[in-house]
RNA sequence: GCGCCUGUGGCCCAACGGAUAGGGCAGCAGCCUCCGAAGCUGCUGGUGCAGGUUCAAUUCCUGCCAGGCGCACCA
């Protein structure tokens, strides 16, 4: 039985004790529902429990220690007479009156059973009928990646093998600002520097594109085989050759950038065919005949206000041309119109005064707010010698995703940027990620996984030839406790589900893996005894397979030997 | 000025309103005749300040202090 529905079952259990040995009336019992059962900070506390006592303290006017006996004695006449009674071993109240369930052993056995020698993949969900989207990275292509976008990218990408892995029917998009201010100052960087090239005094502006990538554009242009090149550069179709080689030469890098950081995207999203479709006026018309559309000293604007924004927002200036709002507006409802139901975009926090607005457009478009799910990502701010490296995009000084991938590897650098709460900032540490040694969380988790490897090899047994494990041999304090955090997996990627947030997997790995090295270090798994050799080998096996599939949806490798 | 986020040991981070505030790094003291010591064990040390709500506050509310970000007919 998966942990899920075992929840489930103790959560229908427990509201049917509730109800009908302690009476509690409905309108009480439908205040606490939502949070029956919970998993205990500390594993000492058994593997779930519930707090309803002390909720139900104030309530029933009684002390929650007493609502705790009364509660956990009524569990344990119904219990064995469910479907539970192989999986809870027993309950215990304990503190100011937790009731807390312990998993059986034969319980914990079955979990690993599943994740130990499996057909296919260890563990497989249903799919689910959801259409995801989710939208990250999304860099304007006017040079190459920053370290902000590596966050966002590893972050994206991992949410989306987790939820991928959960059953959504996942897409991952980058959505290419390949149109507008942007790519017309790109364009007129490359030709200003491209004159310059050609011995032409020039003023390079400010707000123009400072980065040396710049010039190596302007000189591949020069350099261009086609005959008479130099000419067309003067030609006046010279501007638009800059701005067309510069989107595509710089697309070019950021996929590769990407490719080489092993994020994978199924959607490249053009907001100049947006631009020429003409779905932002079919947008706006939409919005128009809802009556969300107004026009105001000479501008058209859209009342978000109506949907809980602070103020109203203008789609097309007075000058005719559209806002940053339009286009998006359109392109939120091209994701509906492509069936996807549900949105998760990935934003810097620079945006973040924007999610109200687009949240807004999203209802306005007919949804509910909760289709659409802005994850902001906070930036990483990268420490060398325990000093800060400053950054300044303006002067084209900024450390590139490129950089870091190379100096500190790939795998360490994708585990750094989400080993934290995605929405709080992040110090990564560029010495601590080089570092091959027990200070580096990274190593932690691939070590204890190669060690796992070394000790299957060694052990002369084919794994397709292990049989299962004797259940009553796994019996030592390490050994339960590594079942235990085994058993755990299924929840933390609840977790990732519910916060869409990757970062607690990090944190799981890490105690999985202490978990094994603590295993590792009291007891010895090739021993003489073949029957216990063989069950702490199945054991170690389905702790490998945990740790690599967890690496596996954080895009980070599992190496067999390091 | 207004809005959002963040203040937890020397450093980086955890903790659906609940249990003795967890963990990592650094520091100190130990552990290899044995499957990889990139490991294990132990010790030291903390909720910005002031109120309030609650049986219970790191968590919620108010004020203050400190830091980050945002407040466009920019993208």
């Amino acid at each position: 039985m998966s942990r899920d529905l075992l929840e489930g079952l103790l959560a229908q259990l427990l509201e049917k004790v509730l109800r009908e040995r302690l009476r509690l009336p409905s309108e009480a019992l439908a205040k606490i529902k939502p949070c029956l059962l919970e998993v205990p900070k500390e594993e000492a506390f058994g593997d779930i429990s519930t707090s309803v006592a002390l909720k139900l303290a104030s309530i029933l006017k009684r002390a929650p220690r007493e609502i705790a006996q009364e509660l956990a004695a009524c569990l344990n006449q119904e219990i064995p007479r469910s479907d539970l009674s192989d999986l809870i071993e027993k309950i215990d109240i304990a503190g100011a009156g937790f009731v807390n369930f312990h998993f059986s052993r034969e319980y914990l056995y079955s979990l690993l059973k599943e994740i130990t020698r499996p057909k296919d993949s260890p563990l497989s969900y249903p799919k689910k009928q959801k259409k995801v989207l989710v939208e990250f990275v999304s860099a304007n292509p006017t040079g190459p990646l920053s370290v902000a976008h590596g966050r966002q990218a590893v972050v994206g990408d991992a949410l989306s093998n987790i939820l991928e892995f959960l059953g959504y029917d996942v897409t991952r998009e980058y959505y290419l600002n390949d149109w507008g201010n942007q790519i017309n100052i790109l364009g007129n960087s490359i030709y200003l520097r491209l004159k310059e090239l050609q011995g032409e005094k020039i003023e390079f502006p400010e707000d123009h594109y400072q980065g040396e990538y710049i010039i190596d554009l302007a000189r591949e242009l020069l350099g261009a085989p086609e005959a008479g090149v130099a000419a067309r550069f003067i030609a006046p179709t010279a501007l638009e050759d800059c701005r067309q080689h510069g989107v595509k030469r710089i697309l070019e890098i950021i996929r590769a950038e990407l490719k080489d950081f092993r994020v994978r995207f199924d959607s490249w999203f053009s907001q100049a065919e947006l631009e020429k479709s003409g779905d932002i006026d079919t947008a706006i018309s939409f919005l128009k005949e809802k009556g969300f559309i107004y026009q105001q000293e000479g501008a058209t604007w859209f009342s978000s206000t109506k949907f809980g924004d602070d103020k109203d927002r203008v789609v097309v200036k007075s000058d005719g041309s559209y806002t940053y709002l339009a286009p998006d507006i359109a392109y939120h409802q091209d994701k509906f119109k492509r069936g996807y139901d549900w949105l998760i975009n990935l934003w810097g926090p620079d945006h973040h005064g924007y999610i109200p607005r687009l949240k807004a457009a999203v209802e306005a478009l007919g949804r509910p707010r909760s289709a659409l799910d802005v994850i902001i990502v906070q930036l990483a701010t990268l420490h060398k010698e325990g000093q800060v490296v400053s950054m300044s995009t303006r002067k084209g000084e900024y450390i590139t995703l490129r950089e870091v991938m190379d100096e500190v590897g790939v795998d360490a650098a994708r585990y750094f940027f989400v080993m934290r709460k995605t929405d709080s900032h992040l110090d990564f540490d560029l010495e601590l990620a080089k570092k091959q040694s027990s200070e580096n969380p990274v190593y932690y988790i691939q070590y204890a996984h190669a060690r796992i490897s070394n000790i299957l090899a060694n052990s002369g047994v084919p794994l397709d030839q292990l049989p299962e494990a004797d259940a009553t041999l796994l019996k030592e304090k390490e050994e339960l406790e590594l079942l235990k955090r085994i058993a755990k997996f299924e929840h933390n990627l609840k977790v990732v589900e519910l916060q869409l947030d990757p970062y607690c997997l990090t944190v799981y790995l890490q105690e999985l893996a202490e978990s094994f090295h603590r295993f590792y270090d009291v007891h010895r798994v090739l021993v003489d005894d073949t029957c216990l050799k063989n069950s702490r080998l199945y054991l170690i096996l389905g702790c490998k397979n945990i740790i690599s599939l967890g690496l596996k949806l954080l895009g980070v490798q599992a190496p067999e030997k390091m």
